[in-house]
DNA sequence: GGCGCCTTTTACGTTTACGTCAATTCTATA
DNA sequence: TATAGAATTGACGTAAACGTAAAAGGCGCC
C-alpha cells in the first residue's frame, strides 16, 4: 500500500516533493497543471499518446509524461490532429538522433502550415463577404426604419 | 403519367401558384448547377430549407427554391450553421418589411464576424507558434547532420 | 466512523453536414 | 420492349475530441 510520495511518509501533504527524482502526480493535479479534464488525460492515455505508471489502479504520471502532454498541447493548437501527434511521438527515440522523427515532424509541419495559410484565407473571404452583406442588411433597415429622416444608431 | 412540361402540354391542368416561366428542375439538375450533390439537397430539405414541389414522388425546384439555395450556400460561405439559415429564413414574410428577419441577421452576422475574426487570430498564433517551431526543428536536422560539435541539453 | 473528495472503468452521447450503400421504382430512349 | 440512367426512401457510417453519467473502491479527516 504505497502512495504516491515514496520519499515521503511523515509530512504528507500533497506535493512539493523535495525530492528532485521523482514527482508523480495523481489524474487531478496533472490536469489542473495543465488546464484539461481528467477525461482528457484518460482520452490520450486511450489513444497512447501518455502511459502514466500505476499504483494498484491509480494513475502516476512523471515528468516524462508532462514533457509528452506539453506536446500535445502545443500539437493541438497549432491544428495537428491527436494522430498526427502520436504518429510523430512515436518515433522518438532517446537513444537516437531522432532524425526520422524530426524530418517527418517538418513535413507535417510544412502540410500544416499549408492548410492553416488556406484557413486564413478563406476566413478573409467569408469575412469580406459577411461584411458586404452586413453593409446592406444594414441599408435596407435604415430604409425601412427611417422613410422619412435617416436614424443613427 | 405527367411530367415536368406542364407548359407543354395544352391545356396546363394544375397550376396552384402562377408560375410564369416554367423553370422547374428535378434535383439532378439542381445539384449540377449549385455545385451539390443529391444528398445535399434531400438534407437541407429535410432540415426544413428547402421545400420543392412534387410530381409523384419526384422532387421539382422553383426559383423560390434556388432563391433560398443561394441564400443557403452563402450562409455556409460565410460560416452559419444550417440551423442559423434556417432560422434566419424562416422569419422572411414576402408581405411585410422584414424587419425582423433583418435584424436578426444582422445580429447573428455580427456574433460570426467576431468568431471569425476570433478564429483568424487563433490561426496567426498558430502560424507564428508553428513556424517557430519548424524553424527549432531545422535547426536541429542541420546540428545532426552536420560532422560538427554540437551541445544540447 | 461517517462524510466528502478523488479516482477508477465502462460505455453511450454529442456535434455537423453530409457520404455511402441498399433496395426499389420511375422514366427516357434505342 | 429492354435497358440504362434518374430518382426515391431508409438507414447506418464518418470524423474529432472529448462530455456525461453510473456504479464502485479508497483515502484522509474531524
Amino acid at each position: 500500500m504505497k502512495l504516491i510520495s515514496a520519499g515521503e511518509t511523515a509530512a504528507n501533504t500533497n506535493n512539493m516533493s523535495v525530492e528532485s527524482g521523482e514527482d508523480l502526480v495523481r489524474i487531478g493535479e496533472m490536469a489542473k497543471k495543465y488546464g484539461v479534464t481528467l477525461r482528457t488525460l484518460r482520452f490520450y492515455e486511450d489513444k497512447g499518446l501518455l502511459n502514466p505508471q500505476r499504483d494498484g489502479s491509480t494513475r502516476l504520471y512523471t515528468r516524462r509524461d508532462k514533457a509528452r502532454l506539453k506536446l500535445i498541447l502545443l500539437g493541438r493548437k497549432v491544428g495537428f490532429s491527436l494522430r498526427d501527434v502520436k504518429q510523430m511521438m512515436d518515433l522518438y527515440d532517446p537513444t537516437g538522433s531522432n532524425t526520422k522523427q524530426l524530418r517527418l515532424a517538418l513535413d507535417k509541419s510544412e502540410k500544416q502550415l499549408a492548410r492553416l495559410q488556406k484557413q486564413r484565407a478563406l476566413i478573409d473571404d467569408a469575412i469580406n463577404e459577411l461584411s458586404g452583406s452586413m453593409s446592406a442588411v444594414r441599408q435596407m433597415l435604415t430604409e425601412r426604419t427611417a422613410p422619412q429622416a435617416s436614424v443613427a444608431s
